[in-house]
RNA sequence: GGGCGAGUGGUGGAACGGUAGACACGAUGGACUUAAAAUCCAUCGCCCCUUCAAGGGGCGUGAGGGUUCGAAUCCCUCCUUGCCCA
């Protein structure tokens, strides 16, 4: 018989139906059932929805639907992380408007989304470019502000001269403009910053509680906090009353402090030099410098470049007299912006020391004595004897520390501290497509705080788009000018809009209560549905969107707003999807398009697909012969179910389980053993693949099964059928809803209790025994179930092929694993 | 340069100190068919011995060492690779 598979999409769309008209997945918080709140993390409308969303959402869809037949009442929200460069970009590409943009993409999305049948509580949808939503970035923003917790300052962007524009990070490719590959200086403008460094030792200590995160998330962001201790140092510059501060982790070896260093940013540089033969040069490498990135700049293999001040301070601890140099290496954010180089026992010092032949003075040996500064190839930067330190030579270089500490304190020529790598979180974005900065400029009044009453500010959407964010909200005169609030007079408006990470650092607490529009959220709401059990989404998040969502946790507890410090419980991060083992991605002309493969084989078998082809934190190889695998086998599930329909159809799974026959014995113990393996697979290690794999193998036992004509077969039987479709459920849940239908039930799965393995069903009355001698596998004994090790050895040594290697030895020891392995030394 | 993962058949992957390769893809052979598709059955880590058949042995989880009765799994060194940080 020629067949073309099942009516997938006829099944699809009519369960979809039944999902919405029922409401199946609306939540509300006055329910008796234990809440469990599931989040992914929210898209970017980009047009369409790629196979890394199907992946993330899909692996949320079945955690969602299996804690639902747990008796969870599960909130699983659904939004739109809105805001953003994207649209700006397709404004001056294809000259639409970024809101209509962004808005048709979130119809065709939402169109998606729903389509793989994902059990969203949709009325809960939020878009963080209406103005219902980013007024509460504006009341949080103002919140901080009047806590000092936002600050404005001047900062180095990223420009591009010939857009006019400030890039993000992600957008200088090579130190130049991913656009129009102009290159990209930095420029210093003034910007709106989030005081994350005022939270920098709890975000780090509170890492601690994180036990359901995985252990690399941890870590990427106890690096990226970067706590280092240390000490503060003055030295005072030869021939001024001026004093440079440094930072360093080991004021150990300040006796060995040969040179001085600044960042070319420093603002002593200028005033050293000032006026002084060396200035234009100075100067000159100072701009030179500032042009190069970052990353150029610290590279340690890169050659360290650097030039002399004409300028000396004083070595507070040798009264030494040290030149004072400038470097690209040492950077202005980190520490003071100031070393002091310790050539012997700072490589970077050291080969810069060497290039410029500055003095190298050994103050930390080596257990033997052999460090030779005439010889020495490389710093030793390890603990060690302090010698040539005045008093403290002798100690070691870690009493060494604190003692030195100790004495600058006393002396006030120095203090012990703590520096942190984390930055201030820079949020202003020269955009137009962006939450609008709650701040009025008054020539008067100075910087003042739109009051809340105004709020929220809306972004003007009748604007035509300038190519450049500020130039567009500038040349809209009903946004730019605005009466001042305090003193009535002409002022104008900040047209910075904030970063998109705003949007997204709180949008988890707006969903329990999107429609409010009072306040952000209700306190008690907030606090019924919060914290999040399981947050699902990539792992390229694991540092910035991640910490900022715990800053902002942190700044809403001291607001009063919660009660809780963390927002996540647990961090689930899913791979990429991958084909021909590189990113999906148009230039490399490798992207499969989820519609399409919906059309051909529905949603069901791409669901099924995702899940079984790689665990969920692993990079997914995309196969199109894999999903055809997973299409023949609902297939099979589907004829299989039909195949057994008269047998089931008016049958009750009821039955006495002491009186059944061998072939109902064995069904049954197969079909318990694999509600347990899936049970398991889910709830302990969110191993989808295998979980579908023991289904798989029902599925093979059941078309291969020995049958029985007695009643009680009919029961076992129609358990393991109605068994079967609640575990695959979560998975492919329309063909699941049919079936279940077809069979005489009522739909709703998600309504219907998870399956429950009965363990004396899984009691086997064979064991087989593997016997291994010195290690070696030389047989397999079959025994009855409750064999004691006595009788399990006596079967063990009479296999005839164990005797070959143990005839004539006597055993010097025989290692036995209950139910598993028998192992026989001789 | 530092930190953290990962390396298992032709392929995706199983195996959380106890039978390596579950499940699936693919391949080969067969059944069904006028034929194909679909479906079903059988075989498939590599090498070897023995046999009519049934059997049996050696090797094998990136490489090399170690711990253990027993290691893909734990420890050390190295190689390759990915991510993050510099």
């Amino acid at each position: 018989m020629s067949r073309e598979g099942y009516p997938f999409e006829e099944i699809e769309t009519k369960w979809q139906r039944f999902w919405e008209e029922r409401k199946l997945f609306k939540v509300t918080e006055d329910d008796g059932r234990p809440k469990y709140y599931l989040l992914e993390m929210f898209p970017y409308p980009s047009g369409r929805i790629h196979m890394g969303h199907v992946r993330n959402y899909t692996i949320g869809d079945v955690l969602a639907r299996y804690r639902m037949m747990q008796g969870y009442n599960v909130l699983h929200p659904m939004g739109w992380d809105a805001f953003g460069l994207p649209a700006e970009n397709a404004a001056i590409q294809h000259g639409v408007h970024p809101a209509t943009w962004t808005r048709n993409n979130i119809e065709y999305m939402r169109k998606q989304l729903k389509r793989m049948g994902f059990s969203y509580d949709w009325d809960r949808e939020i878009s963080t470019c209406s103005p219902e939503y980013y007024r509460w970035n504006q009341w949080l923003f103002l919140k901080m502000y009047e806590r000092g917790l936002a600050y404005r300052k001047e900062a180095a962007a990223n420009w591009c001269e010939s857009c006019q524009t400030v890039l993000a990070n992600e957008e200088v490719v090579n130190g130049r403009c991913w656009r129009c590959d102009s290159p990209v200086v930095q420029r210093s403008l003034m910007q709106w910053f989030l005081r994350i460094t005022a939270y920098a030792e709890e975000l780090l200590r509170d890492l601690d509680k994180l036990e359901g995160w995985p252990e690399r998330v941890i870590i990427m962001q106890r690096n990226w906090i970067g706590r280092s201790e240390g000490a503060e140092i003055d030295f005072p510059v030869a021939g001024s009353n001026e004093v440079i501060t440094v930072f360093t982790t080991r004021p150990d070896t300040v006796y060995g402090a040969t040179y001085m260093v600044l960042a070319p940013e420093h603002p002593m540089v200028k005033k050293l030099v000032r006026g002084t033969d060396r200035e234009a040069e100075v100067m000159r490498f100072v701009e030179e410098v500032t042009k190069r990135t970052k990353i150029e700049r610290t590279a340690e293999m890169g050659e360290k470049r650097g030039i002399f001040t004409g300028a000396y301070c004083i070595n507070p601890m040798t009264g030494e007299k040290i030149p004072i140099w400038i470097a690209d290496y040492v950077l202005m954010e980190y520490g003071t912006g100031a070393i002091m180089a310790v050539p012997a026992h700072d490589q970077r010092d050291f080969e810069f020391a060497k290039r410029y032949n500055l003095p190298i003075r050994i103050v930390i040996q080596k257990p033997d004595y052999s460090l030779d500064p005439e010889t020495m190839e490389e710093a030793y930067e390890e603990p060690g004897v302090m010698v040539n330190s005045g008093e403290f030579s002798g100690l070691d270089s870690e009493t060494g520390k604190q003692r030195i500490v100790e004495y600058m304190e006393s002396k006030g020529i120095g203090r012990r501290s703590v520096q942190y790598k984390l930055r201030d979180w820079c949020i202003s974005r020269q955009r137009y497509w962006g939450t609008p900065i709650p701040i009025i400029y008054c020539d008067s009044c100075g910087t003042v705080p739109v009051p809340y009453e105004d709020l929220p500010v809306l972004l003007p959407e009748d604007v035509e788009y300038k190519g450049s964010g500020t130039a567009t909200l500038v040349s809209c005169k009903e946004f730019y000018e605005v009466k001042c609030p305090r003193c009535g007079r002409l002022a104008h408006r900040e047209t910075d809009t904030m970063s998109t990470f705003v949007d997204s650092s709180w949008y988890f607490l707006r969903y329990v209560d999107p429609r409010n529009e009072e306040e952000p959220f209700s306190k008690g709401t907030v606090g019924y549905w919060m914290p999040v059990e399981q947050y699902i989404g990539g792992i390229e998040h694991a540092v910035l969107h991640l910490l900022y969502a715990r800053f902002i946790t942190k700044v809403m507890r001291d607001l009063g707003l919660i009660d809780f410090d963390e927002p996540f419980t647990n961090l689930l991060t899913q791979g990429m999807v991958v084909k021909d083992g590189a990113k999906m991605s148009k230039s490399k002309g490798n992207v499969v398009d989820p519609d399409d493969m919906i059309k051909k084989y529905g949603c069901d078998t791409v669901r099924v697909f995702m899940m079984f082809a790689a665990p969920p934190e692993r990079d997914l190889e995309w196969s199109d012969r894999g999903i055809e695998g997973s299409y023949r086998f609902l297939n099979r599930v589907w004829d299989l179910v039909h195949e057994l329909m008269d047998e089931i159809k008016d049958v009750k799974p009821e039955y006495d389980p002491s009186g059944l026959s061998k072939p109902a014995r064995e069904l049954r113990r197969m079909v318990h053993r694999t509600i347990k393996r899936v049970t398991t697979d889910i709830e302990e290690r969110m191993h989808f693949n295998t979980a579908i794999s023991a289904i798989m193998e029902l599925v093979n036992f059941m078309y291969g099964m020995e049958r029985s004509d007695e009643p009680a077969f009919k029961a076992v039987l129609r358990e393991g059928v109605e068994s079967l479709i609640l575990l695959l459920s979560p998975f492919a849940p329309h063909i699941c809803e049919e079936l279940w239908e077809r069979i005489g039930n009522e739909p709703g799965l998600v309504r219907h209790p998870w399956p429950k393995w009965d363990e004396s069903a899984l009691v086997e009355e064979e064991m087989l025994i593997v016997v291994q001698v010195n290690g070696k596998v030389r047989g397999r004994v079959t025994v009855p179930a409750d064999a004691s090790e006595e009788e399990v050895k006596r079967a063990a040594m009479e296999h005839h092929n164990v005797k070959r290697y143990i005839e004539g030895k006597t055993p010097k020891r025989v290692i036995y694993v209950p139910k598993k392995l028998i192992n026989i030394v001789v």
